[in-house]
DNA sequence: GCAAAAGTGTTGTAGCTACACCCATGG
DNA sequence: CCATGGGTGTAGCTACAACACTTTTGC
């Protein structure tokens, strides 16, 4: 399930609706490695990903965003949605949803909290130095776990994650993906490492920098990164333009 | 919104979720064209794709292959659920939801049809020779209808319709399609006819037996078509193992 | 025999892999 | 000056598009 952003539903001018809520994989890339930001549940110290429901009066996209918005201060957020999770089983195990997130049973929106709740799930990419992780009420820590260091998830949250990261490698591979992880300018090891973070695997330095300028979506800066060592790498940007374009029409196979 | 299975919802053991539909692009393929099933509503003349309600007890995706089930007669379809449609209008029209299905105003259920509904748009690829229409009590139709002549459909059917064929055609270009849409038994013709037909553009006849026959997912069998004019074509078949594969992992684009 | 479709062969090219090689920089 | 990473070049391979050519069948 997810940590709802505001628990006193009923004294909301808008009312959530019932059976719906949303899960979100957001996506970072720091330091060479892709992470994922998890919620820390204050009663039962369970991970879960940051998640929502629906107002009566809103999109699911929408909601996704004001989810978003509010765990990591960034809004337009680069989202897509990959998966409807709907077991019935799902939502349905001890200890229960309105268990971990309710101070007791006798709570007045326990029972809310009970329902049958089919998820729609989101991935979305995001500079990770922009975000500033934000807990809600029922949670103590939200922060940025390496992908490799996830351990054992809420209820069927870990199968939510595995899908979205599989979704994720298979964009990877007809579409551009870095402008939404990747600070402004970048050197092309930069962006190599995303990629070969993301597949799991190395790429060849030389040829991924050949195919990456073939694809006619970065702009070579007159700039280099300074204080590092050895050769000062040349920075890149991405070209907007065309990219949006990668974005639309795919990069390879056209048949 | 959608064609309930059933009407009589209040009388059913089970009951559906609120707020939650489903709707479903059945393709199919026949005399060279691509078909979709379309219902046409008694009481208002629309048009609209098939659809219906989750149970309480059931995922989604079973929902969905039971409302195929009563539409098509036929079980274990390939279905694909690709987008979720959750603009807060779209259900919100004139006439209502309820105007539609309903004899009236008065009807007891009329107001549980008014509500908001959350659709999970799936895909269907079936053979059409296999497929019995049923329309249901709402409706007088249910039949094929190609896609070059699908006009106006019910709210925003179309929008679903076009966001099928856009995850049809991307499928296609990564993943093996047919064995759902085809008889046991085609010629290469058959084949590329239908990949013509999805692309929307003519393929080399020569170029495309050579790229399917490299995916190794066809056995060629020891017979050809009679009775029909010119050289008798040879007949495949596809090679269920690979081509399980295939769809798994995927055939071109490996980075 | 001839038109039409099936089936196979060939050739040029684009894009990719797998390298070799040189360049720039910090220590 | 040397280790390390950045940048460019190139040879060989593969996949594929664009054809020519041959085979088979119905009329």
């Amino acid at each position: 399930m997810t940590s709802p952003v505001e628990m006193d539903i009923k004294k909301e001018s808008r009312n959530y609706l019932d059976h719906i809520s949303l899960d979100c994989v957001v996506f970072g890339f720091h330091s060479n490695q892709l992470k994922v930001l998890v919620l820390h549940m204050k009663k039962t110290g369970e991970w879960v990903l940051p998640g929502g429901f629906v107002y009566e009066d809103e999109s699911i996209e929408v909601a996704a965003n004001r989810v978003l918005k509010v765990r990591t201060g960034l809004d337009q957020i680069f989202l897509r949605q990959f998966n409807v999770f709907s077991d019935p089983q799902r939502s349905n195990r001890n200890p229960t949803v309105a268990d971990l997130l309710m101070s007791g049973q006798d709570h007045p929106e326990a029972s809310w909290f009970n329902q049958r709740f089919i998820s729609v799930g989101f991935y979305a990419l995001v500079e990770y130095s922009q975000v500033q992780p934000q807990p809600d009420e029922l949670s103590d820590i939200c922060e940025w776990v390496n992908l490799d260091k996830i351990g054992k998830l809420m209820m069927d949250h870990n199968a939510i994650l595995n899908k979205a990261l599989e979704t994720l490698r298979l964009q990877l591979t007809f579409q551009p993906i870095g402008y939404n992880l990747l600070p402004e300018k970048f050197t092309m090891s930069e962006l190599r490492k995303l990629y070969e973070t993301i597949f799991g695997k190395e790429l060849d330095r030389r040829n991924f920098q050949r195919k990456m300028l073939a694809y006619d979506i970065l702009s070579r800066l007159d700039e280099v990164r300074q204080g590092v060592a050895h050769k000062s790498p040349g920075l890149y940007k991405f070209n907007l333009e065309s990219y949006q374009k990668a974005l639309d029409e795919g990069l390879n196979g056209k048949w």
